[in-house]
DNA sequence: TCAAGGCAAATTGTCGACAGACGACAATTT
DNA sequence: AAATTGTCGTCTGTCGACAATTTGCCTTGA
């Protein structure tokens, strides 16, 4: 008899044009197609994807949620831009929930469920790395870091972050090539490894705090050159 | 010579519909005329209100991305609910955000430009509580709060504990008295600000770490009893 | 009596249309 | 020539209508 817990065929999300002219957008967002401060008309995306304006505008509140998109009234939707200022604000909130979660999944025992699918990951960015796939690479390195919030078991922290991911991917486009020290970031994740294995929390704690830290410092800067150079 | 920089009038803030209807929505919610769990259809809401749907739809996604509400595919908006475990999951992001906050407001000396005004919201808050007006005085409590966070200068520690604040705001109704201890918490706040002008980011950390410990324990536990005895 | 299936009401998802708001450019004044 | 005002096209905010989906009820059959 077949379990009904268990869906063979996955509900065919047909959630709704919405969702799909999400993803589209967001994909446009990501791969660099929309550029920040670029206009997002509703209109003309409607009439480009061959849909009335209703979905369209449903896909913009979804991303202005999720902090890629910025409306302003009667004038619709722009990409979202970003400077080094709000970059570093970014960073600074990533790190008070990391931390936190770091030490959570150490206190309450859980790193064994994950230890290995971490590495795994981290496998995964190094090989990337080699082959120079840095946007790819971001990606994963992105999941590294859901994982243990995600393994924190506060959904909170989890929501919070999942938003910042979404916006820091979207900023892949732009930094291209913060640096490219061979596999140096992705190895750099093993420190953040041992450092939970140690069990003690204030050191999974501090790990976190500098191995973002690093990010920080590294993103922030190269985001003040971009200014410096093509800034207004 | 009229300083220009000087506006006579002010923007006459015209809020577009979706935004009047997103206040009414909210103040049903925190006034306790919608409870957790309420449905709150488009169709229902756009004929009272007799309007048609779309601004309606818009409010709700307003609210919905605030934390307000929830949606289902196909079945329109829901009050969210609230349980224990989601408070202390909110409780703890919360106190990652001010710990921080507090002690960025003391390393750059911006303690100064917010003493008095602090001090104010704090005698606000004790005739509040001498009157019993705890919902009254929650809006406060929250206000005293978000000044600390504002100054912080993190705009993104602000985006987050609005969203935070809006939904506790919503849990008023729920709360009733939680303790009543007059004046008590009113009062406590004091201890921070003592915290603050040590000048030394650790104290102030610590005294935010204790004080919304405090709330966070008196609260969940609050909510435990009610899902105990009301619960499902 | 109860389960299965189907129908009807209600509600959301989507659409095309219209009026008002905004930005850009042209016309006008000083 | 610079600044102000008038005009126009484009786009959003809002609307009413239709299609698709869900839910609850009612019928039907064992």
């Amino acid at each position: 008899m077949p379990m009904e817990s268990e869906p063979l065929f996955p509900p065919l999300a047909r959630d709704a044009l919405s969702q799909r002219i999400a993803r589209i957008l967001t994909d446009a967002i990501v791969s660099g197609q929309l550029k920040p401060g670029d206009r997002v008309a509703e209109s003309v995306i409607a009439r480009d994807l061959g849909v009335s304006r209703a979905p369209v505008r449903e896909a913009g509140r979804l991303l202005e949620s999720a902090g890629l998109l910025v409306s302003k009234a009667n004038r619709g939707f722009f990409v979202r831009t970003i400077d080094a200022e709000d970059l570093d604000a970014l960073y600074e909130l990533r790190l008070c929930i990391e931390r936190e979660a770091a030490a959570r999944v150490v206190r309450e025992g859980r790193l064994a469920d994950i230890l290995d699918p971490l590495r795994a990951l981290i496998e995964q960015m190094v090989a990337l790395s080699a082959e120079k796939r840095l946007m790819h690479q971001i990606v994963v390195d992105l999941q590294f870091h859901r994982l243990i919030v995600e393994t924190s078991g506060n959904q909170r922290f989890l929501a919070v972050f999942d938003k910042l991911a979404s916006e820091i991917q979207a900023c892949t486009a732009l930094i291209e090539r913060v640096f490219d020290e061979p596999g140096m970031i992705a190895r750099n994740h093993y420190l953040i490894i041992e450092a939970l294995e140690t069990g003690d929390p204030e050191q999974a704690r501090s790990a976190m705090d500098y191995h973002i830290g690093v990010a920080r410092k590294a993103v922030v800067e190269h985001f003040r050159k971009l200014e410096a150079e093509g800034g207004a």
